[in-house]
DNA sequence: GTCTATAGCCAGATAGAC
DNA sequence: GTCTATCTGGCTATAGAC
């Protein structure tokens, strides 16, 4: 269904590329050196503004952090979709799939990281209706999915569904991947071929 | 064999005690808040001594974590090397022991997390002979181990050695664990026994 | 809304008396 | 070696001119 499109204010239009530009940096940022090692001035510096201009668009540093983790999660989504919509078949394709993807965008330096015990953060973003709502949407996703290949027995049904689900997010943001990038022995292409071995088939020898 | 102990000066006594507690309480301080967000403040206070104190026995902060984890690697060291001389036969058997032991460890709040990005700790500990030494040491008995499991098909043979040692040690401390446990929903036992599953069977069906 | 300049704070590290 | 008190730098956030 086309939706007749609402006309856009000029300066409206030119207020979200500004903030798409910020995002996009605060993204890249998030992903090199972790929240906590990142500041606002590096930020404000790579997108080419003052620091006070920054604080126009977003009232904080979490505020900065949450708007990557949206953008990201929304891409997420965005693929999902196509996923759905495509030749892809099986709830255990599209999970491996998915999971593929998530390499990628960490290869690619892309994969903001958030480290997984700060406070202040953490009390932000649990109170952050929109990352909440799209971190929702993505595992609810991710869920259906999970539940269809436990049942198919594609999936080991003896784990509990949401262990397959938190495992499938950690493997988004691996150390693992980074420490073998960083050797230089391995394509992009070998890197994960390998890892999604050992997500889904694990260690052992079968 | 047995090796006559040097007379310890009663001095040097009091002072590696000191050291002990402060140690022992960088590494909970850091297993329970992460490098960055723990404060040197709060290790003195713990402690009970002043910061300045502190300062007198590690000459930095970064000095403070990589001691709390060459403690942890030396006990690993010990435990494996317990794991050698008892009733645990095979490589695998043993590597699943380990694997265990740093899933307790973990469990019990007392796992150093040292963010993987920030620049500062990891140039210092680049630099830490002591901490690189007993790194070194733990990687090389869990090589020995990851060949032989290797070589007698217990592990997939198709994954370089590499790969599975780093997957190991990011398991020690994978995030998952800690998210299973805040649900309340399993036992330490259950958590312990799920997480192996998923590292050395994987997620899929066999 | 953009900028320069600065407030305010917090944490790592140190001075200096005992 | 221990303490109290302080220095110092860097970071988030804001004031105020334009």
């Amino acid at each position: 269904m086309i939706v007749p499109m609402a006309k856009i204010p000029f300066k409206e239009q030119m207020r979200r590329v500004r903030e798409d530009a910020i995002v996009a940096s605060v993204n890249r940022l998030l992903a090199e050196k972790g929240f906590d090692a990142m500041t606002v001035d590096e930020v404000a510096a790579d997108v080419g503004i003052a620091k006070a201009s920054l604080y126009k668009h977003f009232e904080s540093k979490e505020e900065l952090a949450a708007a990557a983790m949206v953008r990201v999660l929304e891409q997420a989504l965005e693929f999902m979709a196509a996923l759905e919509a495509g030749p892809v078949e099986g709830p255990l394709a599209r999970l491996k799939a998915v999971t593929r993807w998530t390499m990628q965008v960490q290869l690619a330096g892309e994969m903001p990281s958030l480290p997984a015990q700060n406070s202040a953060l953490r009390n932000a973003l649990a109170a952050h209706r929109v990352y909440l709502d799209r971190l929702m949407e993505v595992s609810e996703k991710l869920g259906a999915w999970i539940d269809a290949a436990q049942k198919t027995g594609q999936l080991n049904a003896a784990l509990p569904p949401e262990l397959v689900l938190y495992t499938l997010f950690a493997r988004a943001c691996d150390p693992v991947l980074g420490v073998l990038n960083a050797t230089g022995q391995y394509s992009d292409k070998q890197i994960i071929e390998l890892l999604l071995i050992t997500c889904f088939k694990g260690l052992g020898e079968r």
